[in-house]
DNA sequence: CTATCATATGTAATATTATAACAAGTCAAG
DNA sequence: CTTGACTTGTTATAATATTACATATGATAG
């Protein structure tokens, strides 16, 4: 998995999140033209907002956002965007966090783990293919086969353990 | 890690549930007594719902049972349990499900992975050492210090996978 | 013993997260 | 253009979780 070295350098480097999100933004709309997906505007717009916003939001966050620019004010609103999202891996979901957060590397082999800063909530990705490879392997050795797995950790990121 | 290959052994075979879960409850009130808590009626019926189900009971679920069992009726009642022995290592929250499983191997040091059958909704804990470490190092590799981590696995189970 | 204090239980009220059901609008393909 | 799939928006409701406060219980210092 050669991407993977590629994932940690910036994940909690300081960067130009415009240039980013700007990439990011330019893959996903080729993704959702792969798939014959639209990238419509609420679409479009909620995967902007998580990109600027860096972190997991949740789905009332995100709806009072998308409500201020004046897409709809229902929690469907939101819900949908990000369920399109997800479904294109275009966004994670963090389940600790019930919240949402832009894939920072779509298209790439992902299903990363996620690293969660208790004090700053940032979150970030980081390669979880050993770690996969390992949990596949205590699972198989009980005959159950796994199909999917989430990675989420909880601790303190670099910025945050320094002040600590 | 000595304890892990011990764990795997009988996460899905076909066991004697009532000695498992004496077995377990003896455990508890030990750690309890260890800690200075109570292992009241409440607390106490709740790990025993919990044992029983064998699989990852909601808030709500477990609610319906203790109140009619003449406990209490609003959710505090049963989060708080619920809360107590989360705290205390003999159940587990699976975030996934929003849901709560008995720890099947308490004291022990664990912080297992969970494997979650999509099919039955059994809930089994698998050794995780091998996994957690691996997703420590990927954290290291940014800087971010881990301090809790939760592998989640869904999947199926031997008895689900055989038929179909 | 019993007064006291921390802990535990119970309830009502409310907050937060998520989905179901349906009407109206959009857009590409024929 | 018109059909048909999809998208958006709304209302209503379900499912999950917490806050606040009153009462009860149990250990223990006096």
């Amino acid at each position: 998995m050669g991407g993977d070295a590629d994932q940690t350098d910036m994940a909690f480097a300081e960067h130009n999140h415009a240039a980013c999100s700007g990439d990011v933004l330019a893959e996903a709309e080729r993704i959702a033209r792969a798939r014959g997906a639209r990238l419509t505007p609420v679409r479009r717009r909620t995967l902007e907002i998580l990109l600027e916003a860096h972190r997991a939001l949740g789905a009332y966050d995100m709806l009072a956002r998308l409500a201020a620019e004046g897409f709809g004010t229902q929690p469907p609103v939101a819900y949908r965007a990000l369920e399109f999202l997800v479904d294109l891996g275009l966004v994670h979901r963090i389940n600790r966090l019930n919240a949402f957060a832009a894939c920072m590397h779509p298209g790439q082999a992902h299903n990363p783990a996620f690293l969660i800063c208790r004090s700053c909530n940032l979150v970030a990705e980081a390669p979880a293919t050993a770690a996969r490879a390992a949990l596949e392997s205590a699972a198989e050795a009980t005959g159950f086969r796994v199909e999917f797995a989430s990675l989420e950790a909880v601790g303190l990121c670099p910025a945050c353990a320094v002040s600590a």
